[in-house]
DNA sequence: ACCTGAACACCGTTCAAGT
DNA sequence: ACCTGAACACCGTTCAAGT
């Protein structure tokens, strides 16, 4: 009846089940039902499974808008927290993207992005690579378990307060994810104090 | 025959698959199978896989050892590296304890480790959780990066070097990770800056 | 070039029934 | 208390064959 199959219907047809029921609920034959098409159809698209969920991973980091401020500091914690909340905004999306980040496959634009920023900052190249890492590690092993608390939270696997939580305090919040940022961002810039190495 | 199984028999028998298969290679089918048993036998002892991933998570970090040093400096950069270094003692752990902390079953033992010997360091209680937080995730993260590119690179699926770095430097090494940690360990030491609050 | 149909080789989990 | 046997309801991937 209609016309042929494209990527790009594939990874919408993807993106809007993951929204509705998270990465379990993520199966070919689910996709290829949405499209009325058959599993096998999938192949023909992609690779395999994993490369599906490489670019679904891209698609999600390209919604990510581009940061301003005064500072480099400023722009690097919008950067973080603009990305923390592009991954909110779909279900299980910070463990997809972390997955799809591990496996190298796509998706090592954020690191770009903060790489540029601390570039920018005059961070010296081992530098610049150091702290992005750690910032990236820190924003997708943060909202990685944030997501998942909520969601265990959601389906009363997880009492929503209370218990769980000991002595750990409450465990997540923007204000949490922000000290975190800020914390990597002053050893940065313990980075930044001598501007003119003398040898 | 030979007596019961228990939890302890399930757990060794899946560390021995976990290292010569990695997780893909840990079926409940294949446990049961190296010890004899039903794969729902398996199920009187853990009342789900994901309970005996935790277990096993467990398991890896009660054999990381106490750390000792001069400084709180020096003993949080080398409580980072043990904890690294007994990861990449079996395939594909780090991915596993990462998931395991994730679904909070289990193992906040190394959040706890970081935070005992943060407080040690004179750091505030919400700095303390900040940064465990933070160094956490960053030795999780980064150590789930490298068993990965290792594992992938041994499979063929990636070239063992050059090609795939790009512009990113030799991703993974010893001192790439002291970096990491040495970067957050001076963003705390950035915390301790002020040993009497005025109000 | 793009898709169907059907199969292959797996999964985790449940549960009555045995001992 | 601990385990068997058998089934249920799924998976990702391949591949000849169609159009």
């Amino acid at each position: 009846m209609a016309g042929n199959i494209t990527r790009a219907d594939i990874l919408r047809a993807a993106l809007a089940i993951l929204d509705s029921g998270g990465l379990p609920a993520l199966a070919m034959r689910r996709i290829a039902g949405e499209l009325g098409v058959q599993q096998s159809a999938l192949y023909w698209h992609f690779n395999s499974k994993q490369e599906l969920l490489a670019g679904l991973a891209d698609d999600i980091l390209e919604r990510v808008p581009d940061v301003v401020g005064d500072t480099w500091r400023a722009r690097v914690v919008t950067l973080a927290s603009t990305l923390r909340a592009a991954l909110l905004e779909h279900k299980d999306a910070a463990e997809l993207v972390a997955t799809a980040f591990a496996f190298k496959l796509g998706s090592k634009a954020p690191f770009r992005r903060f790489a540029d920023e601390l570039h920018g900052a005059g961070l010296m190249q081992a530098d610049v690579e150091t702290a992005a890492s750690v910032l990236l590690h820190f924003v997708l092993g943060y909202t990685t378990n944030e997501q998942q608390h909520w969601q265990a939270a959601t389906l009363g696997a997880i009492d929503a307060e209370g218990t769980a939580e000991d002595d750990l305090g409450p465990q997540f919040s923007t204000d949490r994810f922000v000290s975190g940022v800020e914390l990597i961002v002053d050893g940065i810039d313990t980075r930044l104090q001598g501007p003119h190495p003398s040898a």
